[in-house]
DNA sequence: CAGTGAAGTGGGAGCGCTCTCTAAGCTGTT
DNA sequence: AACAGCTTAGAGAGCGCTCCCACTTCACTG
């Protein structure tokens, strides 16, 4: 009643373990007849290989930990980008024959059992997902001897691959069409700054507006609508004759472009706006918000495929995709 | 430079591998100061147990699969509830030490893959997440000698245990409450057939007018909003004095709340609105929408716990969770 | 003081597989 | 006819672990 195993099939097509071990693993040194013989064997008694033995003695699993350290809440509920992840990724290890293995990572307790997870060696390799700088499980992971790719550029100076949106040449991107659009005041609603994202887009900003030489007015917001509209508001009150805004992302565009209306500035008229991501609500504020749209999905596969590269010896060279200006009615 | 093995914490405690192992999986049968020995050898050598020989050996591999066999654009973009039920799931398992290998199986080739996998002893058991009545994987892991729960009751009658909410009785209560407010002409929206939450939602509306002998008038949607939005034009053709109408998922209340007023119709002034889910938005809606709620955290965590029972020779009865009326204002 | 039993430890088999090494069977060349 | 050289199959070791069983030790009982 229980599983064959390899030796059940040897026995019944008459050869040996060895035998049916290279039938089953696709090697070309058996006789066609054999192989005939045993893969009805395999047929008639419903053989497949045992994951765990095989495991034991090639190394392997086939199967990829894709570690997500971030709050559980925030995790999926508040941001497609992560659902976006999760199936880009999927699909694409579909594609190569590797399982994922999903970990949520919030916890202290939880950081460890990830830990133990993967030196166990559960999995060949580790995509990771972390997006603030305190973060200690990129670094612990890191010294593990298994391959890892991490899923944006690890917010702490660590030497693992990443596949990572361009997001200080986006940043400056959208700050320049705000000048070459003629504007001349261009403040920043920054994200926050232990979060790479946070970072790097405040540095696009800045970058352009002193080549420019012009002053850079800042507000910081943490990524929620609400914190956009708090921002804009200081913003107003900080410097009342800005005349653009470029907003790290367009959940805080969508609130800064509610704080601008309750403050009776029109837009793109009085004040224009530039968001980031082009979220799917991006196309359905009054007005419709011109953003950088970055490759989310791309990104996602991308990371795979640099790690799978990895597992081959290919290089860890970081990869940068580039951001689009998508331009709308709002700047 | 490799791992360390139990032999080698062996040597260096200088006692048994058997003993090594007593105190990795925590036996109380070893004296202590032996067992201070070993956990400091352990720790010394940074010891990590092969999970590949361990579930060889003990025919146990600690994680469980979660099978999502939908359309994978399906699965993230469109409905939030996949995300919840993932967090939630991994959530329950994670405090239950299981591991999470998500699946997802759109391709008859995924299919085959999933089958493979889950046939080859990767995993102790299964969740299944699968909402029409055609998907052939289903049937094809009952068969198979390993525990499965399924995330709703399954669209074809096989006996695999499962956890749902009360489709039925949610229905049928949503139908009661529009009775007893007075309406006369209550018309539903259905959602597709070939989904168990259709089907259901359909019969507990069809339950309560038939007893309270009065006549359905029924149009068929998708789920989608659009196909709620044109079902409602259909039944203000079909019968322009109706009054009421149940719709099977908010998604399609959207839909029907727009094509009602698109039409002259106030709501619930004309025509009172129930829709089902309880989904974010129906809290923004103009007016906001009386729906049944039902918990989708708490119907993922119910599944794990199944699962998790059925291990240890635990009951395979299916848990039905119950749905609650959330009134607003539509009617 | 022998006998019993409990507690603690070690030996060794074996989980199901892969892979190296060896042996056997061919073909083809001189 | 003999042997090199190839292809193909089998034997056997071993991956790292658990667990059964046997053994030793020591306390306690009659």
């Amino acid at each position: 009643m229980k599983r064959p195993t390899l030796e059940a099939v040897a026995a019944r097509a008459g050869v040996s373990r060895a035998t049916v071990s290279r039938v089953v693993n696709g090697q070309t040194t058996v006789a066609p007849h054999i192989r005939d013989v045993v893969l009805r064997a395999i047929d008639e008694l419903g053989y497949v290989p045992n994951s765990a033995a095989r495991s034991l003695v090639t190394q392997r699993t086939d199967s990829v930990a894709l570690v997500v350290s971030e709050p559980p809440t925030r995790v999926f509920s508040d941001d497609p980008l992560f659902a976006t992840v999760i199936r880009s990724a999927s699909l694409e290890l579909e594609a190569a024959d590797k399982q994922v293995v999903l970990m949520l990572a919030s916890t202290a307790k939880s950081h460890a059992r990830v830990e133990r997870y993967i030196a166990s060696g559960h999995v060949d390799g580790v995509m990771l997902i972390s997006m603030h700088g305190a973060d200690p499980l990129p670094s612990a992971i890191a010294r593990m001897r298994v391959p890892v790719v991490s899923y944006g550029r690890p917010a702490v100076p660590i030497d693992i691959p990443f596949v990572d949106n361009d997001n200080v040449g986006g940043a400056e991107k959208a700050v320049r069409h705000l000048l070459d659009s003629g504007r001349t005041r261009i403040a920043t609603i920054a994200g926050p700054l232990d979060m790479i994202a946070g970072q790097d887009r405040l540095a696009g900003y800045r970058n352009v507006l002193r080549d420019s030489d012009r002053r850079s007015i800042v507000a910081v917001g943490d990524f929620t609508r609400e914190s956009g509209a708090i921002a804009m508001r200081q913003l107003l009150r900080d410097d009342p004759s800005l005349d653009a805004v470029f907003v790290a992302n367009d959940l805080m565009a969508v609130g800064a472009l509610q704080a601008l209306r309750q403050a009776g500035r029109s837009v793109p008229g009085d004040v224009a706006l530039v968001g980031f991501d082009d979220i799917e609500a991006a196309k359905y504020t009054d007005p419709p918000l011109t953003t950088m749209r970055h490759p989310v999905a791309d990104q996602a596969s991308a990371m795979v495929q640099l790690l799978l590269g990895l597992f081959q010896g290919g290089p860890s060279d970081p990869v940068i995709l580039p951001t689009e200006l998508v331009i709308r009615d709002s700047a």
